[in-house]
Formats: C-alpha cells, structure tokens, sequence
DNA sequence: CGGAAGCTTGAATATGCTCAACACGGGTGG
DNA sequence: CCACCCGTGTTGAGCATATTCAAGCTTCCG
C-alpha cells in the first residue's frame, strides 16, 4: 500500500516529483518545493538498458543524473582495452563528478535503468544558491570516497575467494539490507564479466570462484544470476 | 627572495598565518581575514615525525589538520595484518574525513610533517557559516575520490612493472610538476614497505621492478631514497 | 531445433609470493 | 678510527595462485 507523502504545501510539488520514489531521499530530499519546481521544470525522466552508455570517459558533461532505479556502473579502461570498474551507483544518487567539465570515467547502465536528468547549469546554480543541497552532494562524493578506499584494500591485498565474497556481500547487503545473521535472497546486477572487472580479476577465476562458493554450500545459484545466501554471517567470514 | 603577500587588510590578519605557506592555499585560501583570525584562535602548530600515528583507524576524531609540509599516509589493515595505503596526502591538503565522528582509515606521517591542527567544532562551525569554505572541503574531497579510482585502476588491471613505474611517475610529477618532457629528481617519501602497500605488492617484487627500472635506464638511484628521472616520457610509457 | 551469448571446467603456464641469504649504510661504542 | 650491529633494501630459488587457452555446457531466443 503506498501512499503519497504530505508536502507542506503539497499544490506546489512538481506532479512528477510527487510520485517520485527519491523526492526525499537523495538530493531532492535537501529541497523546498520551490526549488524542487524550479528544478523540475529542466528535468526529464529516461529509461535506458543494460549496457547503453551514458557518458564516455574524457567527454564534456552536459548533465547529471538521479538514479531513481537499477544498477550504474562507472569504468576505466587503459589504452590496450584493460578494463576496471571504479565505481557501482545505486538509487538514489547523483550521476556524475561534480563541478568538472568533462567526466573522469565511462557510464554505463549495468542493469536497465531509469533516470531523472538534470541539465548541468541547471543543478550547478541551484548548488550555487543553496547551501543544503551542496552540502548533500558533498556527503555523497565522501561516501563515494568511503567505498573507494574500502575497494581499494579488496583489490590490492585480497585473494581471489576473498574478493568474490566480498563482492557478494557487498551486493547483499546493499540488495537487501536486512541484519548479518539472515538470510538473502537477490540478483546479480552484473555480469560476470562485469564482476571481474570489478575485482580486478578474470571471468575464469570468478566462475570458478562463485562455483566453490556453491560446493562449500555457502551460496545457492538459481540460473546464474540469482543468488541466495543462507547465512550471511558465514560469507562474511570468508570476505578476508 | 621571499615577500610577504598583502592582504586587505593585513594588519587583521593573524601573526601566525601573516607567513603560513598554506595562508593562499587549500581551505585558508577560502577565508576572509576576520573568518582566519577566528579560526586560528583555535589552532595550533605541530611537528610529528616520519612514522607517528595520528589518527587511528575507527576512534573518535576530534580535531582536522592542515598539511603544511611533508607527506601523510592513510592506511587499512585486515585482520590478519594485511595492509593497504589508500591515500597519500600533501601539503596544502586537509587531514580528516569531514563530518564523521570516527576515522575510517588510520592516519599516519610518512616523511617528517608540520601541521595546523583545526578542533573538529571550529572548523565545522564555520563550514556551516561559510559556503566558500565548505565549496573547497568538497572540491578536495572530490579530487581525492579521483585519484582513489585512478588507483583502483592500477591496483586491479596493471602488472607489478607498471604499477612501480605509475608510483614512481605520480611522485615525480607531484613532487616536480614540470613538464613531462623533462627530466626530474626527487626523495621517494615512502619505504619500500610503504611503496609496496600502496601498490598491493610485496617489498620484494617492488625491489625487483625498481631494479629492473635501473638496469634498463629508465631511472638512476642513488641512495635507496633519491631518485633522478632521465627521461619522464620514458617512464610514463611503462605505467600501462 | 539451431545458434549465440554467457558461463563453467580443465590443463598448462606465468606472474608474483615466500623463504632465505646476503649487501649496504648509518650510527654506536670500544 | 675502525669494528660491529641493526634496520632497510636486494637478490635468488622454489612454489602457489591466478591467468591463458581451449573445450564443452546452459539458457535464452528466434
């Protein structure tokens, strides 16, 4: 049963927004419906697909982006086509590096998404005018540097059963939040292939990996992508 | 030859950063006179050397610390020991995650440091106060998560040559931004120790490559810690 | 039913690690 | 002033882990 959330003055929310799952969460959530309107009004909804990209590396930015479902992964890739995933984006953040005129990764949707775009100008002088909302996407880019540096330690000092437990925990968790001793049950949003560039790893290993996973009975695998996990406390355990 | 900058109104401006190096630099840079001479109320010098501790990984953080010379490393370790240095910080960078109440990496002096120690209260204080100010804070946190991904780069596609190479090219060209074209000459700040977890290696290999790097002229080493570049282009073609 | 994409498994190989010995340099004390 | 010692760095040999290359298997779709 979903019920629409009370605004104090509810007329003057944006119709899209008032429908919208991140209208109080993620940036929006540090606006008033005056500037939610204001907003509102350079902003559009787009759906994209698994595997479209939405921004190259190196490439002028003409806009940012709520997150509002589905999985974002952000990549490097060196010169002879090495390819590592820097970053996973869920709902509700903000795509792309504030403040820089040209973006520092490569986009892509992992999973098909839908997104709220924002015209650059548009964000960048509301964050000019409102000390709030700036302060929301620093909070942000600190988590993002939070999960960089925990990465960081997976890739440079894990094995590789480490690193593919940790990105499944990372993944439960973040799926289906719910307390370390229980149960979960969710999908993969990447490929595995997407997972080994993510761990700095090849598909061979992570395969081999996961399917140990599976013999130690510490994972079940439903068609490749869905996983259950009967006791998250035991992956955890082999996350290093 | 070494002058005083003018400010204003010079005579406001606190005797302690009237000949601060980082007085046009990092945060100070942000502030007016008034706004400095508060702060700096609160502040106080303090020189550490190479290998004190200054924070520890998840206790409480009490105060922020400009970087005013030196080199600080930010570091993780796994329960068994392994460590990982997921960050190096310079001068004028400031020391301490924003807006946390424990440190989610421990802290320590790589080289011999002088610092500015800020109170956690005063600086927030005026971060709410002065969206200047709290507009640099997020400008450097997002530069950092930049460089945090570049290295998640080299930490999970590039091999251990390249990895060297990339370590010793990012000292050079931070230490002696000249052009790439030239030729540089530096003190590596860290041990070979701290070299191999920054990279992910152990001290052996990244003994090897550095070998390696000398015997086919690509760097010149005097002294375990001096390091003279040739050629910086040379180098640059070996970080992958 | 056939084909393609994605995934798994196996065998041989290479890269970086472990363990161990040794070298260098700086400081201390006879 | 030299001998010694300790921390730090280098080098070598054997080994383990993850990669490469190759084959075969699922699942999805036409």
């Amino acid at each position: 049963m979903q019920t629409v959330r009370k605004d104090i003055h509810n007329s003057e929310v944006p119709v899209l927004c008032q429908s919208c799952e991140a209208r109080h969460q993620g940036i929006c959530g540090a606006l008033n419906p005056e500037q939610l309107l204001t907003l509102s009004k350079a902003t559009r909804r787009v759906r994209k697909d698994a595997g479209e990209e939405l921004m190259a590396d190196a490439m002028p930015i003409s806009s940012y982006s709520n997150v509002l479902r589905g999985v974002i992964k952000l990549t490097k890739v060196l010169e002879d086509g090495r390819q590592q995933v820097v970053g996973l984006q869920f709902a509700p953040d903000l795509l792309g590096r504030p403040f820089a005129s040209e973006s520092r990764v490569s986009v892509e949707a992992a999973s098909q998404v839908d997104l709220c775009v924002i015209p650059k100008q548009a964000l960048e002088a509301l964050m000019l005018d409102s000390a709030p909302l700036e302060h929301r996407v620093m909070m942000q880019a600190l988590r993002e540097l939070d999960e960089a540096r925990d990465w960081m330690v997976t890739l440079g000092r894990k094995t590789a059963a480490e690193k593919v437990a940790s990105f499944l925990f990372m993944i439960a968790s973040h799926i289906d939040p719910t307390d370390e001793e229980a149960r979960a049950k969710f999908d993969l949003p990447l490929s595995r292939s997407d997972i080994a560039d993510f761990l700095g790893l090849t598909i061979e290993t992570v395969s081999r990996q996961i399917s140990k996973l599976k013999a130690d009975g510490v994972i079940e695998i439903v068609n490749y992508r869905h996983v259950t996990v009967p006791d998250l406390a035991r992956l955890r355990v082999r996350c290093g």
